[in-house]
DNA sequence: CTGCAATTCCAAAGCGCTTTGGCATGCTTC
DNA sequence: GAAGCATGCCAAAGCGCTTTGGAATTGCAG
C-alpha cells in the first residue's frame, strides 16, 4: 500500500493525504480523521526511503563502528547503546552503524557525508590529537562528541565527564588517608580521557607536595588481563616498605584483574592496599560485587548515551546552535576498598636487604 | 556534486555514468575510466537515499534493539557486533538498530517492514515460544535467527550453537569425575538456549542413572550478582555431604559471582567444588583470568556475528534459498576448575546434626 | 556496397514521497 | 453586490538515482 493507492482509495490527492498524516494545518479535521483511519486500517506507512529522498532527512543517527580482528569494542558500549536507544525511541530515529577499520576511518566518514545516509554523527573514543573533528565539520555533518579531544580543545559540541576532577578527587582521598605511594593503572594514553585522568592524579599529588614522578603510572588496554599483569608486576617481589599502598584502576575490568593479583599475593584490601576504580555503571558487574566492595568514581554511561542522543537530535533539528561543551561531574563513592595507609614500619637496613631477594 | 552535475561535466548521460560506476558491461572501458576518475576527483558518491528509492534495496541490515529502563543488553552483544561489522564491511552494508520496548516490539517490526528501511533482519535472544518468526515471515522480510526457538522448531534460517550438546558434555565430564550432586545456575528459561542447555544437563544425568530432579537448577538473569546470590544460597549453611560438588554456570558473569561466593565461604576449586561455565569468548574477561582457570564450554559469539551477517546477505541477495538451520559444535575446554569429586566422607548422624546449625 | 549484429550511448520513465503555487469555495466586510 | 480573505483541496514539480527501450555508431561478413 503506497500513497498513490491510498489516495485513489479515498478519492483524495496525494498532497492531502501526506499533509493529513504529517499534521499540516491545511486540512480539515474531518478529512484528517478519515485519512488517519484509512491509513491505520490498511497498514499504510510511508516508504522511508522515498521520504528521506524527498525531505533530505535520513531519520537516523550514525556511528562509525571500529572493526578489525584485533579491535575490541568496549563492553560498556552496550550500556551506551541502551541509553541512546531510549531516547532514539522517543525521538523516532534509528541508529546506523557503519563498520570501518581504523586505517580507513576517514573514508567511512566521507562516504557517510556524501551519501547523506544519516542526519548526524556521534564520535566517541576521542583521541588526544583528534582528526575527526575537523574532518566531520569540513564535511558539513552535524555531530556531537562523546568525550573531548586534547586538540582541538573547544569549538565543538560534546558531552564528557569530568575525568580530571574525578581522578583528582580519588587521588586526594588516598592522600588524605595517608597514602604516599600511589599507582595508577590507566587506559591507553592515546585517548584523551586517559590523559585527563592522569592530569587529575598528578595535580592531586603535586598539591600535596609530592612529585608527579612519584606516581607509578601504567597505561594499557582496560581489561582483566592487563589489570592482573600490571598489578602482579607492581606487588610481586616488592618491598612492603616501598611498594604502592594505593592503586587507582581505570575500569571495572582492569580492577577485576588488580583484585585477582592482590588475592593471589595474599594482600588485603584495604589493610595492605587501598583501591579506587572508575565505574561506568555496568549492570553485569557492580562495584558492590567484589569480595571487598570497591570505592569508585561513578558516572553512568547509559545516561550519557541518552543525553547524547537528545542533544544530537537538537543539533540536527537546529534547536541547539552553539557548540556547548557539557561536562558532567563525577561522584566519588566510598566503599570498603579504601582505608588508612598501612603504618610505616621502621625500615632497617637489615629488613630491606631481607626483602630484596 | 550529484549525478546530473557530473554528467554535465563529462558531457555524458546520467545513464552512462550510473552504469560506468556500477560496473555494467554496456559501457566502454575508456569511458568507464574517465567516469571513475572524475567521480573520484570530485568526490562524487551517489546519494544513498535516492539509490535506495530507485533500487528498492536499503543496503542495510536491521535489528530491533530492546530498550527500557530495566532492560540490560548483554555485554556479549559488543562482540557479536564486532563480528557482524567485519563482514558488513566486506559486503558494504550498514547495521541499522531500531530501538523498541519489549511490549511494542511487533510494532517496530511492522514499521520496519512497511517503510522498507532495511533489506533483512536478524533476530536474537530467541524465546521458547517465538512470535517474531511468524510475524517477520508474514511481513515478507528476509531474516536470520541467532539461536533457535523451541516453537516453531524449524522452517526458518538460523545460526545456533549446540547448547544441548555443550552442556551434555560438560555434565558428563562432571559425572565421569565422580560428581553426583550437581547444580546449574542457568539463564532465564524464557529463552530457548537456556532450555536447550537444561535438556543437555538432564540428559547426561539420566544417562548416568540419576533422576532429573537431582539437579539443583536455578535460572536467573546472567550477571555477577545473581551468580553470587544463588551460589551463596547453595553453599552457605549446607551440609558438605549433601551440597553440590559440581556447578555449571551459564555465563562468565554468573561464574564471576559463583567464584566470589566460593572464595567467600572458603571453598576451593576444584577440591571442594568443580565449576564449568559457558564462555562466549569475551576479550575483557577470559576463563584463564580466574584465580583458578575455568573449565569452559566455548563458542565465539564474534564468529557467530560474522557468519550471521554473511548468511543474511546471502539470503537477501537470493544466494541462499533454503532455510538452513546451522548448528555449531561447542568445544569443551578443560582447565583447572574441574577435578575429581571430593571423597564421600562417612556421614554419621552426629556429623549431620553438627553441620545443621 | 549492403545488411546485420554488436557496441556504446541516451532520453525518459519510474521509485514514493514532500512541497510549491494555485484554484475553488464559502464567509465576512463595506 | 463587489472586494477581500480564510479555508480546504489539488496538480505538478521536484528529490537523485536506476533501468527500460531505443537510437546511433561501428565492425564485419557477404
Amino acid at each position: 500500500m503506497n500513497l498513490k493507492q491510498l489516495s485513489e482509495l479515498l478519492d483524495l490527492s496525494q498532497t492531502t493525504i501526506s499533509r493529513a498524516l504529517n499534521g499540516y494545518p491545511e486540512v480539515s479535521e474531518r478529512t484528517r480523521f478519515r485519512v488517519v483511519e484509512a491509513a491505520r486500517k490498511h497498514g499504510y506507512k510511508p516508504n522511508s526511503n522515498a521520504r528521506k529522498l524527498a525531505t533530505g532527512r535520513a531519520g537516523s543517527i550514525g556511528y562509525v563502528l571500529p572493526v578489525g580482528k584485533n579491535v575490541d569494542l568496549d563492553p560498556h558500549f552496550v550500556e551506551f547503546l541502551s541509553g541512546m536507544g531510549e531516547h532514539a525511541l522517543a525521538r523516532e530515529v534509528d541508529l546506523s552503524l557503519t563498520p570501518a577499520p581504523y586505517e580507513r576511518e576517514s573514508e567511512a566518514y566521507r562516504r557517510i557525508a556524501a551519501s547523506r545516509s544519516v542526519d548526524g554523527l556521534y564520535l566517541s573514543s576521542m583521541r588526544n590529537d583528534e582528526q575527526r573533528i575537523a574532518l566531520v565539520r569540513g564535511l558539513g555533518l552535524p555531530f556531537l562528541a562523546h568525550g573531548r579531544a586534547l586538540e582541538p580543545a573547544d569549538g565543538y559540541a560534546c558531552v564528557d565527564i569530568d575525568n580530571e576532577g574525578a581522578f583528582h578527587a580519588a587521588t586526594r582521598l588516598l592522600l588524605q588517608l595517608g597514602h604516599r605511594r600511589i599507582a595508577y593503572l590507566n587506559g591507553d594514553t592515546d585517548f584523551a580521557f586517559a590523559v585527563h585522568r592522569l592530569n587529575g592524579v598528578t595535580r592531586a599529588l603535586v598539591e600535596q607536595g609530592l612529585s608527579a614522578e612519584s606516581l607509578q603510572h601504567h597505561p594499557a588496554a582496560m581489561n582483566e588481563e592487563n589489570g592482573y599483569r600490571l598489578a602482579m608486576a607492581l606487588f610481586r617481589d616488592s618491598d612492603p616498605a616501598t611498594r604502592p599502598t594505593g592503586v587507582l584502576g581505570a575500569s571495572m575490568f582492569t580492577t577485576l584483574g588488580i583484585v585477582r593479583a592482590l588475592n593471589n599475593l595474599g594482600l588485603k584490601m584495604p589493610d595492605d592496599v587501598s583501591v579506587i576504580t572508575h565505574d561506568d555503571v555496568f549492570p553485569f558487574l557492580k562495584p558492590e560485587s567484589f569480595s571487598v566492595p570497591l570505592t569508585t568514581t561513578r558516572s553512568s554511561i547509559r545516561a550519557a548515551g541518552a543525553r547524547i542522543c537528545e542533544r544530537l537530535v537538537d543539533i540536527i533539528t537546529g534547536v541547539e546552535t552553539e557548540p556547548v561543551q557539557e561536562i558532567w561531574p563525577v561522584e566519588l563513592i566510598v566503599r570498603a576498598s579504601t582505608g588508612p595507609a598501612p603504618a610505616e614500619r621502621k625500615r632497617t637496613p637489615g629488613r630491606a636487604a631481607e626483602t630484596v631477594e
